[in-house]
DNA sequence: GACTTGCATTGAGATAGATCAATTTCCCAA
DNA sequence: TTGGGAAATTGATCTATCTCAATGCAAGTC
């Protein structure tokens, strides 16, 4: 239930990634994610019916979960860590279209066409549950109840796009650094308030399309100016209101 | 059923935008709307049980549709023309995250929300079916089977807000400024192949994140180059080929 | 502990694009 | 047809960001 920590991960990369079957009834976030239309019985009844069962697996970071154009079928819960969905460029640059954290679905595109649409790979340690289409499917066809939810995810996906898009028009490097960095420390929800962990350089130039060494630089400024203290591990502790503060000022600043 | 010509705008804007009530048994494009994967016979149904009617109206270019956090009970389909889906940044700034094009939907958020999450404009002259809430949810109660067009409707506007991300990040504004008239090029489907029509250079310039000189710089060469030829009210003449060329071309060129 | 290997950092110079400031063109209404 | 206003164009700077290149640092390996 706790994130897996570095042992734990280790374990997994040794073992095959699978953690075990997963038991809908017991899941501490229920209340986000797919199944969380249905009631206790409906729940009951789908974990007993269902033939093909849904499992839990771990991943370490960097680990492809799924290929675009590839054809695993299932979709994808996010239990823990955090997932990037990107797509190549002509030149097969990695660019990424959207961050998934925990209680986010993934590859719901399945239930429409045949293939994944994007390349989803660990940027953490990940804990997710593979949901079966047939599950799916059965699903949908006992319990329209589910529709809702799942209309519910997709909008959370084109909500989240929407953000990302906002965040590619907000102008300077600067604010963008800035913005993607109160987004992570938004939804990262670390133990520690004040905390967040950054991603890799590469991985924030290629989320808001500017070079690692712009966003190097970004980042040792924001240190100089005390808003950011580097912890160890990707790790920062910041200053939550120093953060806003430069995030708004800029955009003509004499 | 054809694209309204200047005269038939002009009569919409002197009278009320209103056009009539809709006959989706009709419909010239219900292949592509909310409503393609009901029988004739629910539609009949639907049409004869429904006490809120649906209704076309048509706007001019410039006509704000629905409000970011407004509440009109509906949803609409686009039957023709071009709308711009905005936000607006700290200083009022328009930034446009989505284009919507004949048999796109608008709105879908509202079966969800309480609110619309953007401000729709028209870009072009635009005819909408207004389609009231209370028809959705009554239809959503009734043929659950409606659930899946629904869901095909998110996932096109997840891709299209995919799409937008790849374009933004895809580089020089020669780039983004190509893609982007190859994208208009695509959906407008004009009457004559090989001809588009352009927006704005501030309606380009807010939805690539660049500014309008840069993007009329980018025209003009192309302009120059033969690639682009000026026909008249933002209409132009365009040399495919040379537009993939050029596209593809960028990035490192010595 | 020394060696790799992969990132992050930093500097210096090059440049795409922004900004500022005129014009010019287009469109429409009188 | 003319006139006015908005939008597009063009030129001349200026600067934020990219590029290229060198260096530093940390983690894992032998």
């Amino acid at each position: 239930m706790s994130p897996p920590n570095k042992a734990t991960v280790k374990a997994l990369c040794n073992h095959p990634e699978w953690i075990g079957r997963a038991d809908c009834r017991q899941c501490g976030i229920l209340q986000q994610v797919l199944f969380s239309d249905l009631s206790a019985d409906d729940l009951e009844s789908i974990l007993d019916g269902i033939f093909e069962p849904i499992d839990q697996y771990g991943y370490p970071p960097g680990t492809v979960l799924y290929h675009e154009g590839g054809q695993d079928n299932a979709v994808f819960t996010i239990r823990d860590g955090l997932v990037k969905l990107v797509r190549y460029g002509p030149d097969g640059d990695e660019r990424i279209i959207r961050l998934l954290k925990r209680g986010d679905s993934m590859g719901l595109e399945r239930l429409l066409g045949d293939s994944y649409e994007h390349t989803a790979i660990a940027v953490r340690n990940v804990k997710v549950c593979r949901i079966p289409l047939t599950v799916m499917q059965r699903l949908n066809a006992d319990k329209p109840r589910l529709y809702r939810t799942l209309m519910e995810h997709w909008s959370a996906c084109l909500f989240q796009a929407d953000d990302h898009i906002m965040l590619l028009l907000s102008g300077t490097v600067r604010n963008r650094v800035i913005n993607l960095i109160r987004w992570l420390a938004k939804v990262e929800a670390t133990e520690e308030k004040g905390r967040v962990e950054l991603l890799s350089g590469k991985e924030m130039a290629s989320m808001l399309g500017v070079t690692i060494e712009s966003v190097s630089r970004v980042i040792a400024d924001l240190k100089r100016k005390k808003v950011l203290r580097y912890l160890g591990s990707s790790l920062y502790e910041y200053d939550a209101n120093a953060l806003d503060t430069y995030a708004t000022a800029e955009r003509k600043a004499p």
